[in-house]
DNA sequence: TTCTAATCTGGACACGTGTCCAGCGCAACG
DNA sequence: CGTTGCGCTGGACACGTGTCCAGATTAGAA
């Protein structure tokens, strides 16, 4: 398990990551199968599925990364005004990539062991981010009340309710309402 | 198309759904096929496939048919407990099918054309449950808000982060939140 | 009863999924 | 230089999906 072993090993990953990201846009993720992905990366389909577990794995492993560089916000202004900032943050992210976000939402619903622990990760994530919005002096009922709402509208908008691109506008109100605008 | 034929039709359609639903409680939704409930139905599946236009279909139909079941609620009490009143009302009747409600969640974002009728109703049947329950001086941001917080259950059940038996508790609060108790 | 049309059947089809494994090739270490 | 062993290959496997269609069955009308 020398590093040199190991650093062929990631690059492999990257190259499947980063064909799975093209394939995606370019095709969708119903068309996209493991075995095209590991075509366009050069990979035989055995060596794709040492790394990937699933077309699900893929999406939310994909999203994950994706999401990790969403910008975080400032610290000024309102909470209201933090919390809207952390939401338009999160989705202005997650609507930059249609095609990635079309593919997780019934991904993140997968039961491989993969997934599970990428979704909780994820999940994390949104419950740092809010958090941090909403400051120390928070009830649980609101800390819940804003994490479920932008779970219902990532559903929402993976049902083909809204469009991603709305998500922080319909969400805007519903925020206000929960956080408290006064 | 008398009615005698169209009442066959409809019996084959029951016959499938109700074994389908044997079959659902009996092995899960991960290994119920369209198969199995066709010989469960004493019916070919190619029969099945007539009426069923894929598992999801199947899965999404039987959870429509089992929610518009559960019971309306009562007019009386403050507007908040009105809500919880609907909200308990619908999380006891999903939770009384928990094979069900678990195969729905990813059932639901499926594709097909089937599928996305059934979904836009089921939709509407909780913003029907919820505006009677809201009554009529309600923002638009607080329905959102409720419906979203909702369906983020909804969500957050179906990945195995709450129980669909804790739906109604964990909600409680939240829907003080949003409705506002005093 | 006989005819007719709707309904159901059986089974093949093309395709995707995820698993498996014997063996190849290459990079690094001695 | 070998030799070792890790990672990759190719291709078969069992299984599920959803589609298709020629022909058997059935119920009800004439």
């Amino acid at each position: 398990m020398s590093s040199a072993t190991s650093t062929r090993q990631a690059e492999t990953v990257e190259r499947l990551l980063a064909a799975g990201l093209e394939e995606l846009r370019e095709v969708g993720h119903e068309a996209l199968t493991i075995r095209s992905v590991a075509a366009r990366a050069g990979v035989s389909s055995a060596t794709a599925y040492t790394y990937l577990a699933s077309k699900n794995h893929l999406f939310v492993e994909l999203f994950w990364r994706h999401l990790a560089d969403a910008p975080a916000v400032e610290e000024t202004g309102s909470r209201a005004e933090r919390v809207q900032a952390a939401v338009r943050s999160l989705t202005t992210r997650i609507a930059a990539e249609p095609a990635l976000a079309a593919a997780v939402t019934p991904a993140l619903l997968g039961s491989d062991t993969d997934v599970e622990r990428l979704r909780l990760r994820i999940g994390a994530e949104f419950v740092v981010r809010f958090d941090e919005a909403l400051g120390r002096e928070t009830t649980d009922a609101v800390r819940q009340a804003l994490l479920l709402a932008f779970s219902g509208a990532l559903l929402q908008a993976g049902m083909g309710l809204m469009t991603y691109d709305e998500m922080a506008d319909r969400l805007a109100p519903v925020v206000a309402v929960i956080v408290g605008e006064e």
